[in-house]
RNA sequence: GCGGCAUUGGCGGAAUUGGUAGACGCGCUAGACUUAGGAUCUAGUUCUUAACGGAGUGAAGGUUCGAUUCCUUUAUGCCGCACCA
């Protein structure tokens, strides 16, 4: 009986599909589960064999909890607007729609081929109308709302507006355009002159995390600094929340740090310092309140709006060229060039406690977004103060004893003060306590947290993305009626970015909003009474997966981005697998999209993401042929390039690893790949060419991508879903390495033989033993997401299965059930043959069985329970040690107490003799069948 | 600089509660079958030693009858944040 896999799929796949097997339904007496993975970006290059490894282990996980009784929600998706499916379309010439339309169908494709559980009747896509009518309505939403502090959640802006109405005098005077200009300080979605990363390359701005060191996460262009007139959304302000919500999920260490690093939450004080000569006084934001002492000067950050305040009329033609270079610098230059600059205003701050007289610089390393934009600089505490007043040669005052600051700052906050008035003698941590309360009394200052977190630029100048909702009336910006949603986004002739910053949406031709009739219409109607322009700017890819995972829950409802009655079955996502590059983008903004429909009302869950795992990224292993130097085409086999006839004299060239097995190079093939290899010649080892290898990132140009249609070709999808798993731990970032597939594959082979002739008679113990053991391992091994370590077990239990020639239906058919999570076409396949094998046995007694009777499919079938009776032994053996050495074996009835064990060894007559007599302290008998003898 | 994770044979990795380190797979060695093998089966495979033994989980200490596992120091690698006052 050949394992014919390619069959067995085939006809697996089609059969689930049409039974409408994995079909999921929101009215269930069963209990609820969601496993989600990261929807996919559908790239041109299609999937390669790393992409599948999350989609395979909460495939696993899936499968494992139906079986288990819960009716689990697992669909998938595609999250196709954006930068990614944009440039792609760009590189190639095509609309993005036709292009992002192919490459998901080319994902289907290949995800079907793989055997996953996915209900494809909720499969979303991100710029399908259906789809963004609900992130365009968030934003609606977001736009319509604040954040009430107090509250500490999200509110109707009409609440604020009602209490301005009955309490500020002021508001009922100010104007329409007024009103909207102040209610835009309040609204969650807000438009705002902002400092952004201008990417000119994309075209477009980039939020913070899609920045790293002064370049664009894709594409790696540089990056500068503008000011640009954008929508934001208020992050920020959920920043407290977001914070504490993380003690309340179950994510991995390293991914909470990771985000609370990125919140950046501190504690410190505000202070407010008057000016030499002004009235009105400055505040500025410091962690170390207890150094206030030590301060010999003050810098601003060049954008601050105190600037202006404090310069004077000598200093501002040196400050004006200064701020006139920092403008000039990008973002890149300014972290590559850490030299220290600054200038002098020209005033003095006087110091709240000592009244000194202290001097007031600019400088670019005071942050603008940060705190108030202003600090109070401590040389000798601080290593970029301590930089700064050398290179200006200001005092440096030290305020620690012992702190020895002549060649550096000390800014450990431990130490005794000194120096520091009322703060003499405390230590660090008590002094800054004292004095926070000092300046809250006094009225110099007061206790403020800070966040690191900032608002998220919301506006991109492209064409691929959600249209906003939003038209213009005298220059203030209004939100489409939401029954007029979605505002779908428009062809234009022309969809490629411009370096300008002009948006693509500028050449659409109907592209404004006539209020009147509600609907869009040419722009060349626009009067600006009756009929308004459009935003031309579209959402950022980040919009559309933020709730995304609501929308699976109902997507075919087109009343509500989910029903409340299905929100409350669902209620969040129970696991959630996907990598942590999106640890300060996508699981941020998503958690705060979620906690805004959460404040008000349109959700049950306050945090989206249950229990989240990392899975980690596949690497590519590239493999190489070494050339001859000087030769036109003499390859030399991995095993002689450090010979001394070859030592040095060899150039590696990496080589497609689809032509390369367990390392061997297939000549032939080689030849054939490309024209210039036509006449290779080869100096073998052994009658082989062995390649040698690398880790690498899997890229087209290293040749080492693996297609999982060629793996599923050659070896089966349940092979494939095998190997991946049995390649190493999920969370962990490994390469893809082929040498050993044949293993797994050879496993599934041997395994699928035991189902040649089966029996109906009744197991034997050890069977039992063998099938119990595998089932309490599988078990542990799902709940634990140990997937990795299940592939031996499996194995094992195959052979000494097979080395009983075991061939009984109740053994297998349980085998078959605890494998359909991890190979679930030949687990189904197998299934399917026991229950033939029992119904045969029944035909012959009742005709009429058979034909009344349905084969039930092995996802229909109920996970087994781990038996402890049968996995114990009659006897169990316990190596004796003593002295840490192995001295003998005893032997006695398994359960048998430790006392017991202890007591037959201490009367044991080898004891004695070993001991010389002597009596031991004590006998310490350990789960390993160890006893341990202490004297 | 701050924070997180890792380090075990030729390779990927196992050891789940501190209890026989190296499961399982690859590779390699030998044998069987075969016209043939990139097929299949059997046995062996941490290092060292002729053997008895000895050593051994990045390094150095510590706790323990006993440490891959816990603690301290340290080295290397990967990841995240980084002029955030």
């Amino acid at each position: 009986m050949d394992y014919n896999f390619s069959d067995i799929e085939r006809k697996w796949q089609a059969a689930w599909e049409e039974a409408g097997t994995y079909k999921v339904s929101n009215e269930s007496d069963k209990p609820h589960f969601y496993v989600l993975d990261m929807f996919p970006y559908p790239s041109g290059a299609g999937l390669h064999v790393g992409h599948p490894l999350g989609y395979i282990a909460s495939d696993i996980y899936s499968r494992y909890k139906r079986l288990n009784g819960f009716n689990v929600l697992h669909p998938m998706g595609f999250d196709s607007y954006g930068l990614p499916a944009e440039q792609y379309a760009i590189q190639t010439g095509q609309h993005p729609e036709k292009t992002t339309m192919e490459n998901i169908e080319r994902y289907i494709q290949q995800l079907r081929k793989i055997g996953f559980c996915y209900d494809w009747d909720r499969e979303i896509k991100t710029c399908d109308p259906s789809f963004y009518q609900w992130t365009q309505w968030a934003f609606v939403q977001m736009f319509h709302s604040y954040y009430d502090t107090a509250l500490q959640k999200a509110q109707p802006i009409s609440k604020l507006i009602a209490k301005w109405e009955a309490n500020d005098p002021k508001w009922n005077t100010l104007s329409e355009e007024e009103k909207q200009a102040r209610l835009m300080n309040y609204r969650i979605a807000y438009l705002a002159d902002t400092k952004v990363n201008w990417c000119p390359e994309l075209g477009c701005v980039l939020a913070n995390d899609e920045v790293s060191e002064g370049l664009s996460v894709r594409g790696g262009y540089p990056v500068e600094q503008r000011v640009m007139r954008q929508w934001c959304l208020r992050v920020s302000a959920y920043a407290g929340r977001l914070l504490d919500g993380l003690n309340k999920i179950d994510w991995t260490d390293s991914l909470k740090e990771t985000q609370r690093n990125w919140i950046g939450r501190s504690e410190g004080a505000e202070m407010q310092f008057a000016i030499k000569g002004q009235d009105e006084p400055f505040t500025i934001f410091t962690t170390r309140a207890d150094t206030i002492y030590g301060v010999t000067f003050m810098v601003l950050a060049p954008e601050s709006e105190y600037v202006a305040r404090v310069v004077t009329e000598e200093q501002k033609e040196e400050v004006e060229a200064y701020l006139q270079m920092v403008k000039n610098r990008t973002e890149r230059e300014r972290i590559a060039d850490r030299k220290v600059t600054g200038v002098f205003t020209g005033s003095y701050a006087i110091n709240p406690l000592t009244n000194a007289e202290i001097p007031i610089y600019i400088s670019d390393y005071v942050l603008s977004g940060y705190g108030t934009g202003a600090i109070m600089a401590v040389p000798a505490h601080d290593s970029r103060d301590y930089a700064f007043a050398k290179h200006f040669n200001l005092p440096i005052v030290p305020l620690i004893e012992g702190a020895d600051v002549s060649e550096a700052s000390f800014d450990a906050k431990e130490g005794i003060m000194m120096n520091s008035g009322i703060l003499n003698g405390l230590e660090v941590q008590d002094a800054i306590a004292k004095m926070k309360e000092y300046i809250t009394n006094t009225g110099i200052g007061r206790v403020k947290v800070n966040y690191r977190l900032r608002d998220a630029v919301f506006s991109r100048q492209r064409y691929w993305g959600e249209p906003f909702p939003i038209y213009y009336k005298n220059g203030m910006p209004y939100t489409l009626p939401e029954e007029c949603l979605p505002l779908l986004l428009p062809e234009v002739t022309d969809f490629k970015p411009t370096a300008t910053g002009e948006p693509p949406l500028g050449n659409a031709e109907q592209w404004a909003w006539d209020e009147a009739n509600k609907c869009v219409v040419s722009k060349s109607l626009i009067d600006s009474e009756h009929i308004f322009p459009l935003e031309l700017c579209t959402m950022p890819g980040f919009a559309g997966s933020s709730a995304y995972y609501l929308r699976y829950m109902d997507n075919h409802n087109n009343q509500a981005l989910v029903d409340p009655k299905v929100n409350q079955y669902w209620k969040q996502v129970d696991l959630y697998l996907g990598g942590s590059e999106h640890a300060t983008g996508h699981l941020i903004y998503s958690r705060f999209w979620n906690k805004f429909l959460y404040d008000l009302g349109y959700i049950c869950e306050d945090e989206p993401f249950r229990k989240l795992i990392n899975q980690g990224m596949i690497q590519g292993r590239s493999n190489f042929v070494y050339r001859l130097v000087g030769s036109q085409n003499t390859y030399i086999s991995h095993g002689l390039i450090n010979t001394p006839e070859y030592e040095g004299k060899v150039q590696p060239i990496h080589v497609n690893v689809n032509i390369v097995s367990n390392d061997v190079l297939d000549i032939e093939a080689f030849k054939a790949w490309m024209p210039e290899y036509k006449d290779a010649e080869f100096v073998l080892e052994n009658g082989k060419y062995i390649c040698g290898w690398a880790v690498e990132k899997m890229s087209k140009s290293m040749f080492n991508v693996v297609n999982p249609d060629d793996v599923v070709a050659k070896y089966g999808a349940d092979t494939l879903r095998l190997y991946e798993m049995f390649l190493g731990p999920l969370e962990m970032s490994k390469p893809w390495d082929t040498n050993g597939i044949d293993g797994v594959h050879r496993f599934l082979r041997k395994w699928w033989n035991m189902f040649e002739s089966l029996s109906n008679d009744e197991p034997t113990a050890e069977e039992l033993r063998s099938l119990h053991k595998l089932i309490k391992k599988i078990t542990w091994d799902i709940e634990n997401f140990s997937f990795n370590t299940s592939i031996p077990a499996f194995m094992i239990a195959q052979s000494e299965l097979q080395a009983l020639k075991c061939n009984k239906v109740t053994i297998l058919k349980t085998f078959a059930i605890l494998l359909a999570p991890y190979a679930p076409h030949i687990a189904e396949e197998a299934y399917q043959l026991c229950q033939l094998r029992i119904m045969n046995e029944e035909l012959r007694n009742d005709e009429s069985k058979i034909q009344n009777s349905k084969l039930e499919s092995v996802n229909d079938a109920l996970w087994p329970i781990c038996n402890e009776a049968y996995l114990v032994e009659s006897t169990q053996k316990y190596p004796v040690q003593f002295n840490g050495k192995v001295r003998f074996t005893i032997e006695v009835a398994k359960d048998t107490p430790r006392e017991e064990v202890e007591k037959i060894v201490m009367s044991h007559e080898l004891t004695a003799k070993q001991l010389n007599g002597a009596a031991p302290k004590k006998v310490i008998v350990v789960p390993g069948r160890i006893v341990n003898i202490v004297m």
